[in-house]
DNA sequence: CAGATGCGTTTAAGGTATATACAGTTCTTG
DNA sequence: CAAGAACTGTATATACCTTAAACGCATCTG
């Protein structure tokens, strides 16, 4: 079991990194780990991370299930090859006047944009730790350039950028769900819920009926990072 | 399909809420949706949530897997419940002294704990909006209750609520990611990667030599905690 | 005590990933 | 230039998963 993480995780390295030496003989492959990857985004981005089975992403060319086994070592892999593929190309924020904190945030824009793309880049990228590429690199790489500048410990830089990631997604995920239609019938059978149980829930409804809810045309992204980066600003430069 | 899924969030509702009416004829019931649920929590706490099939949760009653669909409408409800098995009870912070930043704070840790306890939690609650339970609402309106002595806006303290459970979520993750053994593989792996490519990520390169990715005794949470409510307590009491 | 009601089972359909064995094609090498 | 190695893609099979449908049977109510 152990050993098979280890060697699925060394796999999905190889791969995501084109480090495979390339057959002579035989036939000509018709495939590459990449096309495939991207045949897989479309169906993502079309039907869901759940369409996206190997049988489905095969029949986008016209071939049986097993024949991607020939150039992936599995649906693991497939996914993390799809993640690196929508990652690409990592951002440049060199260009991006204003100190750290308008490249943070830039940073942070950049990546929610990606996530709204391809929502199901949120469920893929959730849970454990998988194996990384370089675009996936690229983009840690740009956060600590960002962050660079605040002249904090590094280990502070690294809790920093957790935070301002985890935020991001935290956001999109609020996003996602929302443009997401059946959003409204939950609203309603969640609010019709409280209201019936408004006296187990007194803090709850007076933060309801105060507006808690009230659809809000600000950006939450830049509330939220507005918050943590406040934050952070006090302790670059203690009062 | 939009139906079905009405249907669902209806069914699943009910069941959260113990809404449904008994029947009077017939053999009595040998199980109960919360029994179910504690079974399948058991399962999942000791084998992830993957473990968790009909089948698995059936067996431990001696059932077959069908025999639970007497109880519970699909797995989707299952799961539910079983969220809201490990939500309860919903903390009560009415005792915590030191105004609105010890009891998010408290309300903070709590909500940690549980997914710590729970790993698979993480899992099960990202995504979609699922049916809220009285525990789930709990939680919701405890946090409330901390975030109203703030003053501010309805709104805001919502989304500040979004913030912070989201906050919690990053660094539980991140801690059950690196308390899953597994963990010391990648961070070889990932290092060896970073290493051999270190010309195209000089900045990363730079933090982790400074320790970046270094072990760190101090709780994340407390640290990300601080960053936000500092920028919080800016908005409460502007300079 | 009869009959309706609901429990739990079996069976089966339609999914999923993927191991293994095989047919056929193509390129390299003697 | 033939022979065979090496590769591609397929078919088959296993082992899971959720859940629909039909049925036997126990049990409680009237």
């Amino acid at each position: 079991m152990a050993k098979d993480k280890a060697r699925d995780l060394r796999a999905g390295v190889a791969l995501l990194w084109g480090e495979q030496d390339q057959p002579t003989r035989g036939p000509k492959p018709s495939l590459t780990p990449a096309r495939i990857a991207e045949a897989a985004v479309a169906l993502a981005d079309a039907e869901g991370l759940a369409a996206v089975s190997m049988s489905k992403v095969a029949a986008a060319f016209d071939l049986s299930a097993m024949a991607l086994y020939r150039y992936v070592p599995g649906k693991t892999e497939l996914v993390e090859l799809m993640i690196e593929s929508v990652l690409a190309p990592a951002p440049d924020l060199s260009a991006v006047a204003g100190g750290w904190r308008s490249r943070i945030t830039r940073w942070a824009h950049l990546s929610r944009q990606v996530y709204r793309a391809h929502p199901w880049l949120l469920a893929a990228t959730a849970l454990r730790r998988q194996a990384m590429g370089p675009h996936q690199l690229g983009w840690l790489d740009a956060a600590f350039a960002a962050l660079e500048p605040t002249g904090l410990p590094a280990a502070q830089q690294h809790r920093i950028f957790v935070l301002v990631a985890g935020l991001v997604r935290t956001v999109a995920q609020e996003q996602v769900d929302f443009d997401q239609q059946h959003d409204q019938e939950w609203n309603r059978l969640t609010g019709e819920l409280i209201t019936r149980h408004a006296d187990r829930f007194p803090h709850l409804t007076r933060a309801i009926d105060a507006g808690a809810f009230t659809p809000d045309p600000a950006d939450p992204l830049d509330f939220a990072l507005a918050r943590v980066l406040d934050g952070v600003q006090a302790l670059v430069a203690p009062a």
